[in-house]
DNA sequence: TTGATTTAAATAACAGTGTTAAGTATATTT
DNA sequence: AAATATACTTAACACTGTTATTTAAATCAA
């Protein structure tokens, strides 16, 4: 039967389409001014047809959400190929920091906006990207405690959060505009100087 | 002339009428639904009114913004009889912590949303009251320094910072339910854990 | 091939948002 | 008493997400 085989293929043409562009108006413009009506001029579809392909605005920013992590963790992959554990870890914050100060939209619809979870409790599913996100920090941390950079009697996980919650930290005030009080100054070393001391206290630690 | 001296404290009072309520609906119901027509309804004038004592809601959100600062300020004050310098600033870190847990909606005014410090760079201004708190973050890393308990080398500028991103980073991240993730686990318990090993990380450093 | 049914999309509307231009009383000043 | 200034309201603009209803086309069954 190739005609539904057509109509499904078209089906999800259209939904892809629908994403493209709130992808672009998402990027160019920002959050607060990707609405449903703007997405339809631009696939030039009635608004309404979106509500044919996502069940509201949330599990639409949800999708764009999952295509950021997929972004993010492309940012990220590079680090990978640095030897040393404590090296790669160090350069996974750093990554982090940058993805986040380099793509704005995108982070603060990660990890902030409340859209994209609200979308996933609908569904009654859990935040996958953000486990996997965790977990890979949580590895690296492990990766240091074998090798001697990270005493072993620490909990990965809870270190893994309190490095996460640093860089977030860090990322999301300057995302926020609450370094600017920090009057001529570059904002994005004082982001780097904070970084560069938690390593040091991480470095340090027995 | 004692008919505009009425006039002026009618005004005042008016004023402070209009934040009394958006006050009111913005702890009850949250910073989105704080919309000008429902502050207009409960004061029992039209909602253009307002405009005629802030110049935009932004300007409103500012006033709420620093009256929220006062609240966190006085949540803070409590720490400051405490003798040890190390202990104190450990006690502020839980203090804030507890804060922004506790008042989800006054801590995203003060260090998430731009509306206010839109309003405040619209004036030309600064953020007085962000300097006034990592200011105070500041003096008490110095007198951990003063007593032995953080080296003299460490600029206790970025230390503030460092420790500020910190615990924002962990209350941004739970008030945007990205610990949702960690199912059947006591989310605060989480980030006290999380926070206590952050203070071993200060405790041990030389 | 014709009639019934399913599908996809559009129109119109609801209820809400921040904001502004214009109008209306009332009170004060000349 | 007339002119002006003050305080406030009405009506409207240009948006927002979302839904019930309607239309048109494509597919299926007789």
């Amino acid at each position: 039967m190739g005609i539904s085989d057509r109509k499904e293929r078209e089906k999800i043409e259209l939904k892809e389409l629908i994403l493209k562009e709130a992808r672009a108006i998402f990027l160019e413009e920002g959050f607060e001014k990707t609405s449903i009506r703007k997405i339809a001029d631009r696939i030039e579809y009635s608004p309404t047809t979106i509500y044919l392909y996502f069940q509201d605005k949330n599990e639409l920013l949800l999708a764009l959400h999952q295509e950021s992590f997929n972004h993010l963790f492309q940012s990220l992959s590079s680090v990978g190929s640095i030897p040393d554990a404590f090296g790669r870890l160090v350069a996974l914050g750093h990554a982090y920091i940058e993805y986040g100060l380099k793509n704005p939209e995108e982070y603060e619809l990660m990890f902030a906006l409340k859209a994209p979870l609200e979308a996933l409790q609908c569904k009654d599913e859990i935040w996958c990207d953000g486990l996997k996100a965790i977990d890979l920090v949580k590895s690296m941390v492990q990766d240091c405690q074998a090798h001697g950079y990270l005493p072993t009697h620490l909990n990965a996980e809870t270190t893994a959060i309190m490095l996460w919650g640093q860089v977030h930290g860090l990322v999301s005030l300057h995302l926020n505009n609450r370094f600017n009080m920090f009057q001529g100054r570059d904002l994005n070393i004082i982001v780097q100087d904070t970084f560069n001391l938690f390593v040091q206290f991480l470095k340090s630690f027995k």
